[in-house]
DNA sequence: CTGACTGCAAAATCTTTGCAAAGAC
DNA sequence: GTCTTTGCAAAGATTTTGCAGTCAG
């Protein structure tokens, strides 16, 4: 895993080159995916944001935008689940798939080799140029079966 | 591919099993789905039928309660795009997965029997019990590239 | 007849946008 | 200083709900 170090210099290269600037709100969101393993939704992050930094001003917009900001530089990514809602992660490490359970939202993740090489065959056969593959298994988790 | 009148006859059967009702809405929802291949939104699906049949009153919320009535029946099933959107298709063709092209909108269906066991597997794996399962290929189609 | 279904409009969710004030460079 | 970013609240987009009238069985 990259050191946070990295990553932070890595997102101010991106800001710089892009014209945009480094804000403590876009740090705090940064950090706050690379602290906290797992998914979470926009509200989530904002809600423990305030929470964690109770002197620092945020807004939810501020959260989606800069969620949007580094989704589209490939630096978080997202799964979405069915209509409403969107969960974000780091998406730096290796790609990865997931199990979601259907009653408690437990999310796992996984890899599988094989899959990704049919996919990029798959991709191939019908000319597609892939940019994402996403795999969702739904069901229930161990506990709650 | 099922005949018209069994697919008919089976939802007919659901509904009673129910003590639902059976209405020329919700026939019509269902109608609507066999007789037009693809994937449409709750609102395609509703502006089509009142242009279709402009004699008929249907109501946008009617069809949002059908189709989710459709899918918990497995008889319809939705795929979701982002954030926004749902997408339905009769969903009792063998099951597959989709390419997505993220320009044009275009869905392209396939299966790949190795990609099912797999997923079966990784399942099983972590204790899951799999009630369903997705994989989505985005990207630019041959035309869109 | 009775209870489920419908359309409508209002409410609910989640996300984006407009704008004046604040902050980065 | 200039130009981007921010928070706020208002607007959007999509979906769900409450309700009184309507309709299937």
């Amino acid at each position: 895993m990259i050191e946070y170090p990295l990553l932070l210099e890595e997102f101010q290269h991106l800001l710089k080159a892009n014209a945009l600037k480094f804000t403590k709100q876009r740090e705090l969101v940064l950090k706050f995916l690379y602290e906290n393993e797992g998914h979470y939704t926009p509200e989530d992050i904002y809600t423990l944001l305030k929470q964690q930094y109770p002197n620092i001003n945020i807004g939810i917009a501020t959260v989606y935008r800069t969620l949007s900001l580094l989704e589209t530089s490939h630096i978080a990514s997202s799964i979405s689940f069915g209509v409403q809602g969107k969960k974000y992660e780091l998406g730096l490490k290796e790609h990865h798939d997931h199990l979601i359970c259907s009653k408690c939202g437990k999310i796992i993740e996984f890899y599988d080799e094989t899959i990704e090489q049919i996919q990029e065959e798959v991709a191939k056969k019908f000319n597609f140029k892939m940019t994402d593959h996403t795999m969702k298994i739904v069901g229930l988790c161990e506990n709650c079966q």
